[in-house]
DNA sequence: AGTAAAATATGATATTTGTCATACAATTTG
DNA sequence: CAAATTGTATGACAAATATCATATTTTACT
């Protein structure tokens, strides 16, 4: 079993308020393990006894709406934690998370956290502090959508791609992540997103090969926001 | 000085996890006021010194697009506290908070909530969990924004003033807002709005005169959604 | 009360976006 | 490797929604 006291990601979520003694008591009852690209770390209902803590890789959390369209809340990456607000809340998970690249995961059990909200405050501040960063992207992507346009949308999430989880040397963001994945991020059929790649492929905004996208001009990309 | 012992709304949110003791502490440094209808608690971008604790009324909190429009995020009402992100993130605020109804409000400096933080470990998991509560409702928003037509969203928005904020003994909505603000909660132009108004009143699903709506038909306003 | 200003209402029209159909490319599977 | 499935691409069209124009009504103000 590996040791949380050695593991990079340590520092990267609430965790890091962890002292050597705590962080031992974690290594002693968590689970690791991987899920596959496409596989289901969780499902929207589940009830879930523990959270998660992202070793490696990148996660979806998305909802399938009434009209059978799965809308993308947020990408979870290395570091992060998955499931907090589902044990905070005493409640079933309002999500469900997949994992966009293969990925190693810990699982915490929920009695572990608990003891750690009451007897760590530094803890319970920094994952108050991770909620409502949540809260805060989560209000502003609702501005977004509410009013802004498809292009401005998807512009805005290619630049955030790039910045969040940046590119290769080629120039490729590293993400890579299916049409229909990137218009569940935008809140607009998967055709019209393909559509608007291929027009911003076309003014030589992005650069498209398979998959893969480069942005070209981000400039532009961010004058139209 | 009101005692905040005595205080009506003590119980509705975080604060009920205070002692006596606590509570008069709270009840020395606070400083209490009236907002009228349409003035501003806290604009975008304001640093809070402390948070609000709402004694009476109704607020929304929005933020303002780049097109001009106000998008509304949540409305907050009696009991419920203003400005926890921001001091939890100490940031500077990412929405404004307006009267929609004249308000009571209590101003609490922040080294008291910051101080409760680090000795009431019942407050900070009640803090969390409220701030928990607005990220579950602010993803909920977002795929509803992301994959509903205006029609669904104002036939939600319409039963969810109702639930929330209660009718009349005549059946009128107790909350009054203008189409605008109507339209800001929906995401949509106001005059798509008031159209949308007029065609659920003259098929019967609502009734409007003037400001006051009454929902007459709650099953088809459902069965839409 | 009378006037100005703001909010509500509605029509005409333009724009955006979704849907359906189809083709082609890429990937998976036996 | 071939067949089948899935993902991507594009056109044609329909539907939803925004915008602009203009009444009409309500509210605010001196």
């Amino acid at each position: 079993m590996g040791k949380c006291e050695q593991c990079i990601v340590r520092e990267f979520s609430a965790i890091k308020a962890l002292n050597k003694d705590e962080l031992l008591k974690i290594a002693d009852c968590k689970t690791s393990y991987t899920v596959k690209k496409g596989e289901t770390v969780f499902d929207e209902g589940d009830a879930l006894n523990g959270i998660y803590c992202i070793k490696d890789g990148i996660c979806k959390l998305s909802k399938l709406s009434d009209n059978g369209k799965d809308q993308i809340v947020k990408l979870v990456k290395k570091g992060e934690l998955l499931g907090q607000r589902s044990l905070i809340s005493e409640e079933s998970t309002n999500l469900s998370a997949v994992a966009v690249e293969d990925m190693q995961v810990c699982f915490i059990p929920k009695q572990e956290i608990l003891q750690f909200f009451n007897e760590n405050n530094q803890f319970s501040l920094n994952m108050m502090k991770s909620v409502c960063g949540d809260l805060k992207d989560a209000d502003d992507n609702m501005v977004n959508l509410a009013q802004k346009t498809v292009k401005q949308r998807l512009a805005e999430v290619l630049i955030k791609l790039e910045t969040d989880f940046g590119k290769h040397e080629d120039g490729t963001l590293k993400i890579q992540l299916s049409r229909e994945e990137i218009a569940g991020m935008i809140g607009t059929a998967t055709e019209s997103c393909i559509r608007l790649l291929s027009e911003f492929n076309k003014v030589g905004w992005i650069s498209l090969q398979g998959k893969k996208i480069t942005i070209t001009n981000k400039k532009e990309l961010q004058r139209i926001i």
